[in-house]
DNA sequence: GACCTTTGTGTACGCCCGTACGCATGCCCG
DNA sequence: CGGGCATGCGTACGGGCGTACACAAAGGTC
């Protein structure tokens, strides 16, 4: 009598926000199945059922984040090395956890196969962003740079500098925009696995 | 009577050894002190007595990767993009288990705040290396870039490319190299905390 | 050679984990 | 309207974890 909550079809994705709280607050390493189930107030069984191993409900939440990231990207483009460099500030400037939870779910990648997909899904999404406006390879290298300069930032407390990182966007940028299609390898990011 | 051994000078040096080789099998999550003891065939109270905490164990563990990994680096420079394209290759393309332990351990610092004066560490390690034949900001750049790359490879499964590699690594340098000290803003990287 | 200090070891405790499994619940079909 | 069945829940089990602590062994000092 004390859960009579059946038929709650927004179960899955309450446990899924919870598991976001979760590892935002303690990493993936304080991350299981009774964690999760008691930030969702939930029973342990809930949790079991709808995600039968922690590494699918991580699929789950990184899908989440990637979505919600997407859209904030997607609003905000300006694909110039003043809007790129501005942008980056912004996100590294924001809350450090958001910044810590994003990160850590996408590098989780490196560990768990499982996550590939996903991780290559949200760099083909945010590659496929800029690469109007800069060709493919200059998309990706673009990425590769952001990512590189943000971990920098945040494994070795350096603060950011947006002039240097306007800059090194600059010159990625700046030596072939828009090159044509094939000018440079341009092997698709392919998910491995399924 | 079964383990006479006391007196182990490098007792301290194989737990560190033994360490390494349980990330490189089962990630920092299988990493305990129990499994460490087992692996480097030490009784439990041994290493919770020369590692007060895990984090301890780790920094010590990625110290001890970085020095290598500043060895071959320094045998090996070659500070062009051809150069540092192959050296990029060849190191992922060598075993997986080491690319991934040495990136598991230097990104672990974004949620372990104990890590983060060894990751700097690294990372000035790697920018000084480079430093004197590009000046400072492009070599922060060209870690940041390279860094970049080889994450993508490991977390999405994309093959490398060593001829995009180039491309994207000459952009870097092309438009600045040798830049006078001071020509960008060169706050010094910069441990945080102690 | 008898103390005493430092160094290292073994064991035991309480906690949290994933998983399995039996049971209550609410729907569906006859 | 009543039995059967899928869905969802709670509990209990075995195992690994970090830590504490009492004790053995070795070094140093007189």
């Amino acid at each position: 009598m004390p859960r009579p909550r059946r038929y709650d079809p927004e179960r899955r994705e309450r446990i899924v926000d919870a598991a976001l709280r979760v590892v935002r607050r303690d990493g993936i390493g304080g991350l299981s199945h009774r964690t999760v189930a008691a930030e969702a107030d939930v029973p342990l069984g809930s949790t079991t059922y709808h995600f039968g191993s922690l590494d699918e409900l991580l699929v789950a939440a990184l899908r989440k984040v990637n979505a919600s990231f997407a859209g904030t990207l997607r609003a905000r483009t300006a694909p110039d090395a003043d809007g790129l460099a501005r942008l980056l500030g912004e996100w590294l400037g924001g809350e450090r956890g958001q910044v810590e939870l994003e990160y850590e779910l996408y590098l989780a990648a490196l560990r768990r196969p499982a996550l590939r997909p996903v991780a290559a899904e949200w760099a083909e999404e945010v590659t496929a962003a800029l690469a109007p406006h800069t060709g493919r390879s200059t998309a990706r290298a673009l990425v590769a740079l952001m990512d590189g300069i943000g971990l920098q930032v945040l494994l070795t407390g350096t603060p950011y500098d947006e002039e240097y990182a306007r800059e090194m966007i600059a010159r990625i940028l700046h030596e072939g925009p828009k090159e044509q299609a094939g000018g440079l390898s341009e092997a698709p990011v392919r998910p491995t696995g399924t």
